[in-house]
DNA sequence: TGTACATCAGTGAACGCGCGTTCACTGATGTAC
DNA sequence: TGTACATCAGTGAACGCGCGTTCACTGATGTAC
């Protein structure tokens, strides 16, 4: 975890942006090593990146912001991965099926990241967590997603932000509940993961 | 954080166990007021039970020990809760669901100490996990309710586990993504949790 | 073109702190005779 | 019944450590004249 690696040369003028950068991916892989955010210190962080500790102040508030802007980011791949993954798929249903298991999948590959960026619990007073979260592309691309569903009958028509949470809840459920308890009789896919999101989207409209 | 409760009386010769549950009831009431389980010190615990911090070791051998115990301690109350939900209810669709309701409404009640249990992800090389949840109470009895629904058709007959495993997903889901973003428009009481638990079970089978 | 200067990304050393844990010790309690 | 002793739950003080963060400083780079 102290692993030092060669000094980093110094950066032009207004380059600045690049060490956050750097600074955001070295903290990413340390978290995956290390498993949790209070084993990663801005020691480590620098020491990693090539640079010593007192520079990441020159980017990073402190260490709080720091992991803040690392889960930001993280967060952000949620919305490509699943886009990704119903590209080409002419199915409605399919598609929207393929976008919740891919979001299985991604949170059940990087396991470490998407429980720490879960366990961050959003402040109480964070006024904006709504805004941020129903205005990020995954929320938006999904809700488009669950709202031709919609349109094409294959879900009953109802309020678009309910059902989206919804099926939200459910994915999550899975994928956090595997990550949790691995040693689970989950089956060897993700067969009992697709069986649930289709139970769910099928059961939907008939409370 | 640092609170001293006034010295307590030496414990009479055999009566050890009387002190580890005051420390884990101590240390659970920590836990819920710091909100996570680094800030919460063996000195902390200490201090609230009214004892020097070595006396803690007399009764578990280190910290992470004593965090295993609180966490075992929690998990067991849900089959309490579950099995006093559903008392005196005779239809036995709606005895299932009153389980479920109440396994999110009291990880939700019990918000910081539902977070961290599930954080403390299960060792991989740990043997005994599956057997542990699996043998529960709480998840043997979940499991009589559902055998019992696939027996009056209520739910399809289907594999037993892979049934409660579903469901369980599900409850999960919505607790702890109500827990992690409280902010997001989940309505009033719990009709969305409850609605999302009716939709997976009318779902089921029809995949 | 050459020189003095301002800028500012990054440094080196240190700050104070609280932590988990260890260890030799104490002293009230119970027991043996 | 009285006394010497063993037991052992709990103590007091200290260990070494790594942490987040601060602050005065450096020195390469770009700019003004």
């Amino acid at each position: 975890m102290n692993d030092h690696v060669s000094p980093r040369p110094r950066s032009p003028r207004g380059s600045g942006d690049q060490l956050a950068e750097e600074i955001i991916s070295a903290t990413t892989d340390l978290l995956i090593e290390s498993g949790s955010e209070e084993k990663v210190s801005i020691r480590a962080v620098a020491g990693r990146v090539g640079v010593t500790p007192p520079s990441i102040y020159l980017h990073f508030e402190d260490k709080e912001a720091l992991l803040d802007a690392v889960c930001a980011r993280f967060f952000e791949q949620f919305d490509e991965v699943m886009m990704r993954a119903s590209e080409g798929i002419d199915d409605l249903f399919d598609r929207g099926l393929a976008q919740g298991l891919a979001y299985v999948r991604f949170a059940i590959d990087s396991a470490v990241m998407y429980r720490i960026t879960f366990a961050r619990v959003t402040p109480p007073g964070e006024p904006t967590l709504t805004d941020e979260v129903l205005l990020s592309s995954a929320f938006v691309h999904f809700s488009d997603t669950v709202e031709e569903m919609m349109d094409q009958g294959l879900i009953p028509r109802a309020d678009t932000v309910q059902t989206v949470l919804t099926l939200w809840a459910t994915a999550h459920g899975l994928a956090s509940l595997m990550i949790a308890k691995p040693g689970l009789p989950w089956g060897e896919g993700y067969e009992l993961a697709e069986s649930a999101l289709r139970a769910v989207c099928n059961g939907l409209g008939q409370e």
